[in-house]
DNA sequence: AAGAAAAATTAACATGGATTAACTTTTAAC
DNA sequence: GTTAAAAGTTAATCCATGTTAATTTTTCTT
C-alpha cells in the first residue's frame, strides 16, 4: 500500500502508530538514546515470513504496517494459530527472552516491520521502556487466556464471534475499520487453527452466522451485521485488549 | 509446614528459593536498594484467597511456601482455571500492570507468601530486574500457549498426562517430589475446570489411566508409574517451562 | 463419634464437532 | 487466457465428551 515505506527509516516522527504505548516510550525518553534514524524498516510480501520456531538469535520489530500471524506446527503436524500482530503492537519479544523462537511469525498481506536495535540497553537506561514492554507482555496474556477460556467452555459459534469481535475492536481502535466492514486475510484454516476446531465445521458456522444476519465474510473482507447481537453472544469485556 | 515462616520477615538469606531467578535478582542487585528486611511474609491457610478478580490495588508477590492456584469465574459462572504457583514463582504482576486482577489467587494448602514493596521503584533503578520479570512473564506465557495447544488439539488423556508431567517437572526442580510421587492438592473439578473436561469425564479418564498402569491419584498423593509411556503421549519438550 | 458437606464414582443417554470423501469456486502462475 | 493449486462447500457417518441423575466415599464440623 505505502509505497513509500521501504524509504521511511527514521521517520518515527510521522508513523501512525506514533502515539501506541511502547513507540510512544520510545520517542518520549527521558534519557534521548534512542535513535529514531537508526530504525530500519524491512518489508515483508503477503506470505512471506518474518522468522521461523526454532530460530535464534531475533530481534525485537514493531509492526509498522499490515497483518502478521503468529503460529507453531506440533510434532504431530497440527499447527496452533496463536494471534494476530496489528500494526504498533510489538514481535518476537519473547525470543529476545528466550534461546530460540517457539512459534513462526508470517505475514498474512504486504507488511512493513521496523527493526528496533539493541532494546535490553535501552531498558537498561529507561526504565520506563522495560514497563512498557512488560505491559504488552501483559496484555498479549490476558488475550492469550481470554481465547483460552473461550477455548475451553464455548462452542465453535461464540468462539468464532469472540475471535471477529476482537480484531474488530483492535482494528477499529486503528481506524483500520470501515464502519462496521474491516479487511480480514485469514484464511477459514487459520480460524480453525486458531480455535481448535476444523475447516469443515468453520465453514458450517460461518454459513450459519450468515444465515442468521450476524456476520459475514466474502472475498477477505468481514462485516458485522448485528454488531448488539454479537456481543451478546460472547462475554464482552474486550476493552482491556484492544490498547497497547 | 514451617511453623517459623511467619515470623521470617527479610529472612531472604536462608530461604530456599533465594537463588530461583526473580529472588535472585532481588538479592543481588548492583544497586543494594533491595531490603530484604522490608519483605513482609503473611501466611494463607488452606483455601483462603490471597486476591479476588476485580480487586485493585494489587501488590507483588513472591510464593514462599505452598500451592496456589490462579482462576476466574466467568458471567455464566463457568470458571477458568489458569495455572498453578509453586515455590519461588511470581504472584500478581499482571495486576501491578493494570486497573483490575482478573483472576483470583486462591492457596489450596497452608501456605506462604512474601510481599515484595516497590518493585516500580526497584525496578527504575535495577534494570536486570525488570527484565527478571518480563522473563518470568514471558515463561508463563509459554506455559499457557501450550495448555491452549493441547486443550485446542488433544484428547482428554492427553491434556490429563500433559498437565501432570508438567506440574510434576517444576516441583521436582524444586526437589519438591518423593521418587515419583507429588503432593497434589487439585480436585478433579480443578484438573476439570483447568482442561476445558467435565468432573465426569475427568474421574473416566483418571481411572483408565490407573488401569492402564501409567499414573494414579490417590488421597492428594499423585504417582506417576510408568514415566517413560507418559512422556512418549504428550509433546514433551518442557524443560523451557521449568525454570523460574 | 455422629452428622453434614464435599468429593468421587458409576451408568444411561445425548450431541457437537470430527472424519471421510467428493465436488465447486477462487486465486495464482505462466 | 489457460492451467494448476488453493480455498471453500456440502453431505453422511461416527465418536469423544457432555449431560443428567443417583449413589458412595471421604473430609470436615461439632
Amino acid at each position: 500500500m505505502n509505497i513509500q515505506a521501504n524509504n521511511s527509516n527514521g521517520a518515527c516522527h510521522q508513523c501512525p502508530n506514533r502515539h501506541f504505548r511502547f513507540c510512544n516510550s520510545l520517542l518520549n525518553s527521558s534519557s534521548g538514546e534512542f535513535d529514531a534514524y537508526a530504525v530500519k524498516n524491512k518489508t515483508l510480501a503477503a506470505k512471506q515470513f518474518l522468522y521461523h520456531q526454532g530460530d535464534k538469535d531475533q530481534e525485537l520489530f514493531v509492526l509498522r504496517e499490515g497483518w502478521v500471524m503468529l503460529s507453531r506446527l506440533s510434532e504431530d503436524g497440527k499447527r496452533q494459530v496463536f494471534r494476530s500482530v496489528l500494526p504498533g503492537e510489538i514481535l518476537g519479544f519473547q525470543q529476545y527472552l528466550h534461546e530460540r523462537a517457539i512459534y513462526s511469525a508470517v505475514a498474512l498481506v504486504d507488511s512493513v516491520v521496523c527493526k528496533i536495535p539493541n532494546i535490553i540497553g535501552l531498558c537498561a537506561t529507561q526504565p520506563e521502556l522495560a514497563l512498557s514492554l512488560a505491559s504488552a507482555a501483559a496484555r498479549d496474556m490476558m488475550l492469550t487466556e481470554r481465547y483460552l477460556t473461550h477455548i475451553s467452555h464455548r462452542s465453535a459459534r461464540e468462539r468464532i464471534v469472540f475471535m471477529v469481535l476482537e480484531l474488530y475492536h483492535r482494528l477499529r481502535h486503528r481506524r483500520l475499520n470501515n464502519s462496521y466492514s474491516i479487511h480480514f486475510p485469514l484464511k477459514q484454516e487459520d480460524i480453525a487453527d486458531m480455535l481448535g476446531l476444523t475447516t469443515i465445521h468453520v465453514n458450517r458456522t460461518l454459513h450459519a452466522l450468515k444465515d442468521d444476519s450476524l456476520l459475514e465474510i466474502h472475498k477477505h473482507e468481514l462485516t458485522i451485521m448485528d454488531y448488539n447481537a454479537l456481543c451478546l453472544l460472547v462475554e464482552y469485556e474486550l476493552e482491556a485488549l484492544v490498547t497497547n
